[in-house]
DNA sequence: CAAACTTTATTAAAAAAATTATAAACATGT
DNA sequence: ACATGTTTATAATTTTTTTAATAAAGTTTG
């Protein structure tokens, strides 16, 4: 039996019982341990699992035999005999995050210790609701998993981070490939041999940042990610929030205004369509129209072709009207996010997505509206950051995904 | 040893270790599962802990000599040897609930099993951040628990609820009784010797509302206390939440307007300066101002006094002005929560406090709102209640909170 | 630099818990 | 009503785990 499939024996939940079933349980226990706190000595899971050090020695010894565990040398000396230090085996088995863009797809690989192996970016893609597009999923996935030097059955799971309303538990995707009986997670392991689960996209972004880092130190966060649309990754005591159906987060169609913009949603007055990719560009057009000018303008000369893109790009450029228009969304973006704050109590807000790449020209208006419109009290402690990871949140922050689901109950 | 002294040691966190350390998790273990599923068999139990019949029946027995536990008869038979079933042992300790309003006090006393053993409802009381005012509220607890058939020593922990910012952990209030240098809770101790619990109001009144009747169904749910103030109490993933510092659930003062009214917490456009008690009575009286009758103004004829309750009242006669004023109220409420239920997507929504007393007056023009501002498929399955405990889930909910607190970590 | 002290690892004895076996309680079918 | 099958409870035996004891590996101090 080789390395993934003691990983799947260990986390899987075959009804086995008494003694077995104990000794199961303590592993996954170990296991879970050296994960949020990257190595730790024999004494020390012997105190974490409340079992005696003979026990947990014997659990380590076993965990090594099947190659999950493996020693990282010894700890600094506390006064006395050095204790050896274990770790996760980084190659024991691997996971697959997905990350699914209206015009392309980036793919990422991590190992067990959460190393990413590899990314490739900007795969060329079309998503539609159609049966080829799921194919050219499907087959873009396939050569980057044959691509690898690692075996197949070597990934224990793959997310794919989806736009529009997903149903994380029952897998099914309402937006996109919503044409097979089965869940879409369903489908897409049959045609991969891997299992899969799917992920609203600006979730897997958060859980990214939030736990693509080393240490699990936030337990109570935001992460805004703004790109065309709107999306929220809620941490709520070190977990992250679903809601009832997995349709948490929904902040893009918040009533907020008593405007007659049309949103895509059909409703009127959402902050969509006043602070969001689609609303900065709208805003764009309206400005050129009325004769403003802008270096957007000469690079890209046909203003139906503008992208968000562009607006960012003109913005680091220093152009006046692109950091204007960036400025006035962030502040109303802010005044959501005062809203959000007041509920929440978080300790940071972290802002992803493309527009996040515009930096403090968004993050400043944002952090001015929020002090203008929370309380002092609720907002004082509330940090608000830019993201971290950048591009590569959405790849990370589903494969770690896809790594967490198999690793809480296979 | 009495009972009540058992309770803390197995709830107490003294560094026992090795088996006497395991066997006190075990029996903790015990007490939490009988405590959410009501009661249960060895079996039962034997599974669920993972360890053996003989290992669960002398732990059981252990805390029936202990006095926690009492067998409650034989379950019904499944096909041959009728099980005993064991409970909590109701008297073995008791929990206060103190919650303060303005101008009274409501305290109530619950056993280990949760029964509500004595109420006492609209004790004179006077709320100021004075030494006096403080030195009433004891007295007033102190002559309760005094007229208790149980002893003192018996009640293990009380939970005090109190409106504005209050940070739960810490135990400090922030607006009221705020002259201590130690936190509240420390001060209470000392003055009642019961260990006690600070909590925001609205959160007591949830927890009463979520976990207050037998079966602990729900899991993602929202509790929206509408007084003079509005309070938001979040069920996030089972477990109450409470953000960075407590302070979660401030949606009084949400920036959702652009008019001029002075909310009491200093800004403008506040949510409270539209839709909540304060605002129904200012909107009540400037309709009278401008000539519209009520019957309200013939029992209480002099404007300045007219109390929120008196609004209610008057809907609740059909009074045609305080109906359509309580409909305005309610669907800006509305518009509120379709916010909420969009970023939570709950499984649903409970409506307490002094509004909701007036039953689908206010609960279908909220309905609507609602509706009209969120995402169907978000909010579909989203059910919009009213409150079950009325006036009394502050009380319940104030002592299931000293109870959860206590038996978390004691 | 060796003696004394600490901390970790391994082994041996003792204790505790899990199995297995048996008895008791109850239901069902003849 | 009695034999048979099922489930629960208790007792006896075996296995597992803990505790205590010992050895090994370092550090510190006189």
């Amino acid at each position: 039996m080789d390395r993934a499939s003691r990983v799947l024996q260990i986390f899987g939940d075959e009804s086995t019982t008494g003694v077995a079933y104990k000794n199961q349980w303590l592993k996954r226990q170990i296991i879970n341990f050296i994960d949020v706190s990257g190595s730790s000595t024999i004494t020390d899971l012997s105190i974490k699992l409340g079992s005696s050090i003979p026990k947990t020695t014997s659990l380590v010894n076993e965990l090594m035999e099947d190659g999950l565990l493996e020693e990282q040398g010894k700890i600094d000396s506390t006064g006395g005999r050095r204790a050896s230090v274990f770790g996760l085996a980084a190659s024991s088995c691997y996971f697959l995050g997905v990350d699914v863009h209206r015009y392309h797809i980036n793919i990422g690989l991590i190992d067990f210790r959460k190393n990413l192996a590899k990314v490739n970016e900007n795969l060329p893609f079309l998503l539609a609701n159609t049966p080829e597009s799921y194919k050219q999923l499907v087959e873009t996935v396939n050569e980057f998993v044959d691509s690898l030097q690692v075996d197949r059955s070597q990934i224990l799971a793959a997310c794919f981070n989806l736009s529009g309303r997903i149903n994380t538990k029952s897998g099914y995707s309402y937006s996109y490939f919503h044409f097979h009986e089965a869940p879409l997670s369903e489908s897409l392991r049959n045609d991969l041999d891997i299992r899969s689960f799917v992920e609203n996209d600006s979730r897997a972004m958060a859980f990214g940042e939030f736990f693509g880092g080393k240490p699990y130190e936030i337990s109570n966060a935001l992460f805004l990610n703004m790109d065309y649309g709107l999306g929220l990754g809620i941490l709520a005591d070190g977990k992250m929030y679903y809601g009832k159906s997995g349709f948490s987060g929904e902040i893009g169609h918040i009533p907020m205004f008593q405007n007659q913009i049309i949103c895509h949603c059909g409703k009127k007055g959402c902050l969509e369509t006043e602070a969001s990719g689609w609303a900065l560009l709208r805003l764009f057009r309206e400005k050129i129209e009325q004769g403003e000018s802008s270096i957007v303008m000469k690079k890209c000369p046909d203003i139906e072709k503008v992208k968000l893109e562009n607006i960012v790009d003109g913005a680091l450029s220093d152009d006046v009207l692109c950091i204007e228009l960036i400025s006035d969304v962030g502040e109303t973006l802010g005044r959501a996010l005062a809203f959000l704050i007041n509920v929440f109590n978080p300790e940071c807000v972290i802002l992803g997505g493309t527009l996040s790449k515009t930096g403090d020209y968004i993050r400043l208006p944002m952090r001015n509206a929020i002090n203008k419109y929370s309380l002092g009290l609720v907002n004082n402690d509330t940090q608000l950051k830019l993201s971290n990871l950048g591009e590569t949140a959405g790849v990370i922050g589903g494969a770690l995904l896809a790594r967490h689901k198999l690793m809480q109950t296979a």
